[in-house]
Order: C-alpha cells, then structure tokens, then sequence
DNA sequence: AGCACCATGTAATCTGTTACATGATTGG
DNA sequence: CCAATCATGTAACAGATTACATGGTGCT
C-alpha cells in the first residue's frame, strides 16, 4: 500500500504553507523528487479534497487578471492524519525505470541508440544529484538531511558505476568490470 | 511516457516461451525485478491482448483438473514490436518509496515505529540484493550483465549508507556524517 | 515576436491493482 | 490439516496522466 497525493501533499504542507503550484515544484526540484512525483492534474483535485475534509485551509490572495492565488495551510487534524499514515504497518519501494529496461534490452537496439540512452541516463543522474546538493536547507529536521544524505550517496555510486563500466558495455561483447566489495556477508 | 506491461511482456518471451504465471516470476524474482513490477491481473489480460494483435503465439498445455496451461511465444512482428518501443527517444526513471517518505517525515513517528521502518528498509535491500545475487545467467547478454550489476552496485551502496548511519539517525537530533567523496567534480 | 514561467482547474482516458472465482498438488 | 505453489481469468475500482481551457508577465 503505497501513500497516495493527498498524503504526500499534507507533508509538503508539514514544511510549510504553499501553492498547488509550488508543491508540485517541490516534486521536481525539492526533496520530494527523490521518492515521489505528481503533476497538475492529481495535486489541485487532491488540495480540494483535503480542503472538504478540513485537513488544510486555504487563503486566497486576488492577483488582478490572473488566477486567484491560493495558500494551502495544514490544520492540526491534517498534520494528525500525516502522522496517521506515516505509521502504516507496511510500506513499498518501486522503481520503474525504462532506461534499466533499455539497456537490459541493449542487444535488440542499434548501437547509436544504446549510447543515446546510456549517455541520457548518466546525464539524468548527473541532473538530479546537482538538485539534491543544491537543496541545502540549514534548519532542516533530522529525517530530511537522512533522505538527502541518501539519494546523494545512492545516486553518485550508480554514476560511478555508470561511468565506469561504459566503454566495455558500448563495444558490446565482454562482460562488465565490477570490483567486487564484500556483499552481505 | 513509460513502457507498459504489453511491451514488458514482450521482453520476457524474447527472453525464452514463458506462462503467464512466469512471466510474473520474473517480476518477482528474476533481472526484471530490479526495473518493474506488475500482477496477473495486468499480465494475463496483456498477453490475450498481444495474442489477438498477432505478437505472441500460444500453446495449450492441458492439464486433467487444472487450467490449462498457455505457453506463450514471440513471433516475428513481436520482436520486430519490441525493437521499435525499445527505440523511443525518451524514456525515464521513476522511484516511489514509502520507507524514504516515512524516513523524511521521521520527526512526526513515533520512535519505536522509526525503527522499525529503518529496519523493514534494511530488510528490503538485503532480500533484494540476495535475490539479484542468486540469478546468475551463464550465457546471459551483455545487457543482462550491465544491469545485474548496477542493480548489485547501487544496493549495496544503498545499504552501506543505511547501515551506517543507523545508530545516529534512530538517536534522533545528530546530523547524519557522511564521508564526502568528490560529486560531480 | 515568441517562449517560458506563473497559476488554477476539469474531463477524458489510461493503466494497473485488488479482490473474487476455481481448484489440484505438495510439503511441513 | 493447513499453507503455499501452481494456474488462469474477470470485474470493480483506484489512482494518476494527458490534454484542454485561460491568460498575464517578463525575458531574449
């Protein structure tokens, strides 16, 4: 059972007032990026909701000839609903990633596509892991420097091992070079 | 835009004739696992889908007192199917994780709880790197290999980072001391 | 001139999950 | 004797995406 939005957007609010538009922000810059995403479409029709049940109140600030803007704030039953499902029994961890699933597949693409695809994905873990360090925030709670300090390390050692086994896995035929650390034992 | 279960269906059986039953196996267990997921009630009514669009071909399998069982195959235009999703231009790399959630939001649960999810975290790297560890494919391609080991690279990593810094996090108020390695440089 | 960003919202659609229905065999 | 594994399938539902609808402001 995974959290859906309307969770999610509670604990955005837990770290302060915000706009549908802003949270969606955190998805794509914040620290929310490195476990969660939602575009538009699920965010407004889910801060309405949470809106009906009395789980945030909203301000609305008049900007002439442009949408009215609106100041989404958890109220006290929000933040109880949070820490209600923050302490659900069971959680998941799901990756979908259709770059593993090209390169898993590498011998039925052509090769000038295999490098496309092999170099778009190093780029997007180069991308991501310059967000997570820039998101440096000074007073930030003890879980939030956990998850960053996390998807910094996770994320530098999949570039590593990306970087490094790239010229073998491009000429195509010998198996990947890997070091190998005590796993496990 | 994101491969659905149809092309990741196609996949499998270019991978060797599989059930549907199989197929789901290796979402479970086998190379598929690190980079999809996905139950029956998606997998069987993809495979009749792919069966009435000519993709696969089928092989009953009776059985007295059970289902009958269906081997399912890639045919020509199947591949030639997958080559072509293979082949798009974008592709991207989704994680959804509850544990990272509950981990960031840590403050708002109680302690007890914390500690539990830190450990269920552990717990599913483990399970996982053990399972990613087992499947080993002689005559694999080199496609196969690149990622087996990513996924074995960046799990562990994952779990080096979780397993040292436990004891400061589950302590509550110390930030998270992590030897800085050159990111990105 | 044109594009990107700000700002909200709805409706159609898609994609996949969960629960249900059925039932034999094997291992603890 | 009970649970798990094998084996397929459907229907109701949930959850989220996409595209559409609207339009001002500011940068290049």
């Amino acid at each position: 059972m995974s959290f859906d939005i309307k969770t999610i957007c509670l604990g955005a609010l837990s770290l302060g007032d915000a706009t549908g538009y802003e949270i969606r922000k955190q998805f794509e810059e914040g620290p929310f990026a490195y476990f969660y995403d939602a575009s538009f479409g699920s965010i407004y029709p889910a801060l309405n909701k949470l809106l009906a049940d009395g789980l945030v109140t909203c301000t609305s600030e008049a900007h002439p000839g442009r949408p009215t803007k609106k100041i989404y704030s958890l109220t006290a039953s929000g933040e109880a609903a949070l820490r209600a499902a923050l302490s659900v029994g069971s959680a998941d961890h799901k990756v979908r990633s259709d770059f593993l699933a090209i390169l898993f597949f590498a011998h039925l693409v052509d090769p000038a596509q295999r490098v496309k695809v092999y170099d778009a994905y190093c780029a997007f873990y180069r991308t991501a892991l310059a967000k997570l360090a820039d998101a440096v925030d000074c007073d930030e709670k003890f879980g939030h420097q956990l998850v960053q300090g996390f998807g910094v390390h996770v994320y530098t050692s999949a570039l590593d091992y990306l970087e490094r086994n790239r010229e073998q896995f491009l000429q195509g035929d010998m198996p990947v070079a890997e070091p190998r650390r005590a796993v496990g034992k």
